[in-house]
DNA sequence: CGTTGGATTGGCT
DNA sequence: GCCAATCCAACGC
């Protein structure tokens, strides 16, 4: 039995590579939500997307620009965007300073603080709590004002190790809600939870070079 | 400056 | 399964 390391704070190089290196690995990881009044607020990553800066899908994909600013600067920083005129979304930037790179978090296993997200959610089915971007970010009190902060850092949220997932109990499919760059399987999820955004992955698109079952 | 549609969600058919 | 809600960034003129 070695010393228990799963509480330790993600430092700035975990963030520091590709999109696509990040997202795998922030499966198992844990989020953590310090509110104001110092509640604490945690939950398991089940569910992640990378984005690149080559990748028609993304934001950053036609330039750094007011919103994308931070999406553009260095590793380790929140980068939160409002879409479909009511729903926030976070995602962990990644990659070199200057490079457009970033990991969507989708969904999520509530683990401390379950009531402080059933009152922000204003419902109490467990299963539905994080079980979204949408949902996530309104659960843990994600806004616009949180764009920008610190992960490595800060004191308003951060991650930490957790329990890393094998390759063996994770699937990578098509991302969710994009309608370019569709044969890039660059969701990951954890196949053995209930807390995913979807319940399943689609087949593979017929003219995909995927075959089989998607993998790591 | 006007138009378009989105890295979504929840409610209704 | 379908679609409205509701804002605003990006793009075209």
């Amino acid at each position: 039995m070695g010393h228990d390391r799963s509480s330790e704070r993600l430092p700035r190089s975990f963030f520091a590579r590709p999109a696509i290196a990040l997202a795998r690995d922030l499966l198992g990881r844990v989020l953590v939500r310090t509110l104001e009044d110092g509640t604490r607020m945690s939950a398991r990553l089940v569910e992640v997307e990378a984005y690149r800066q080559d990748d028609p899908a993304s934001h950053s994909y036609r330039g750094r620009t007011a919103r994308t600013d931070v999406m553009f600067g260095p590793p380790g920083y929140l980068y939160v965007y409002f879409t479909y005129g009511m729903h926030f979304c976070m995602n962990v930037v990644s990659g070199r300073d200057g490079e457009g790179s970033a990991a969507l978090l989708r969904a999520a296993e509530p683990l401390e603080g379950v009531s402080e997200m059933v009152r922000r959610r204003g419902m109490t089915n467990e299963r539905l709590l994080l079980s979204g971007p949408g949902r996530l970010t309104q659960a843990l009190g994600v806004t616009r004002e949180q764009n920008g902060i610190d992960l490595a850092h800060g004191d308003v949220m951060h991650l930490e190790r957790g329990r890393p997932v094998p390759d063996a109990g994770v699937a990578a499919g098509p991302r969710v809600g994009v309608t370019v760059a569709v044969d890039n399987p660059w969701r990951f999820v954890v196949t053995d939870t209930p807390y995913l955004s979807r319940r399943t992955l689609p087949p593979p698109r017929r003219g995909s070079r995927l075959r089989g079952s998607p993998r790591a």
